[in-house]
DNA sequence: GTCTATAAACGGATAGAC
DNA sequence: GTCTATCCGTTTATAGAC
């Protein structure tokens, strides 16, 4: 399939508008006119707005995936690994404290919704307990690794929900200060790294 | 003022709705039937929806601060008063499971339709920093007192947020236990109680 | 204070010409 | 594949009778 069709750019750039703007506060006609094409347009290439959802959610599976793979592909041990999805907080800064996670805030907006997508946004969270769960276990936290993803995920969603209700960049670090020393004086684990 | 007149009931069915539902998705028509009018005479008592946000926003700060006075007027130590905080958690298990935490989701909310109210939803936020804040500084943690409060209110959201998405009542009791050890064992605070 | 009726705009979705 | 034109339901909001 060719790069930059006008079906993947619909589906970048609803990515981008859900993300900012909510789901459903996100219209046809909005994504429309960041594509540059008419509303009718549209449905050729998707029938219903949820068409869209579920091609935005693959897309962020997808890159979640390959984000999770190449840090994966480093020479770093577990630990680092770990540092660099906490360290994302300080890389996404700025749209997080003006639109939260990504991820968290779509599970949020769904469940209210009560809408039919729910598990699959929630699958992008599993890739990354699942994640965060191998490299606990390779650290030797045995069958602890899982709760320790999660509870290492829900930091995160924590730091990200407080940093967007206060605009506050200093709360952001200083959270991300915390896990770091969390991650270092872990009890379960001896193994450096 | 009477105690439950048509404004009131408004307020309050709009209270839950924008909780349960969202802000944006709940409708007039949706407040009108809960309450049980038309939509016609619901003009009479609320010129715009952001009008109903504001009386919603209100009643909430209020009962917040009720339910911070009531903690603040037991008998009870600082730890034991961060231990009703904490087990707002527990008690609303099935709520959060649904619909995540009330301020945390709104502000969320907010914040992608940067809305004007942002600031009044984040106050909400600034009650519990503030009333944890002290109990901190009771308990001895000098000027950390307000970093802890908002660690502890980030580590609120964060298990909401995961609740939400996974739906699993037992990460909320051990998120929760985990918050009661770390309160146990806070290196700062010498202080029983 | 509450109602019905209705305006005016916007939402998602469709038909058919080019 | 893209467009214009349009349908239809819903949304916020208003007017005016009771």
């Amino acid at each position: 399939m060719p790069a930059s069709s006008t079906r993947d750019l619909i589906i970048e750039k609803a990515d981008a508008l859900f993300y900012e703007g909510g789901f459903e506060a996100t219209s046809f006609a909005d994504i429309a006119a960041a594509v540059g094409i008419s509303r009718g347009n549209f449905y050729h290439h998707f029938k219903t707005k949820d068409d869209i959802l579920d091609a935005v959610i693959s897309l962020r599976m997808e890159r979640t995936r390959a984000m999770l793979d190449g840090w994966q592909a480093t020479g770093d041990g577990p630990r680092t690994r770990i540092l660099s999805f906490i360290h994302m907080l300080i890389a996404n800064r700025t749209k997080i404290m003006a639109f939260g996670c990504p991820v968290g805030t779509l599970c949020s907006e769904l469940a209210k919704l009560d809408h039919a997508a729910q598990d699959r946004a929630t699958a992008i969270f599993s890739l990354f307990r699942d994640w965060l769960a191998g490299q606990f276990r390779a650290l030797g936290a045995g069958d602890r690794a899982e709760g320790l993803a999660l509870h290492l995920l829900a930091w995160s969603q924590g730091a990200a929900v407080m940093a967007t209700a206060f605009r506050d960049e200093a709360f952001i670090r200083s959270e991300v200060a915390g896990i770091e020393h969390w991650l270092a004086t872990l009890p379960e684990l001896s193994k450096p790294n």
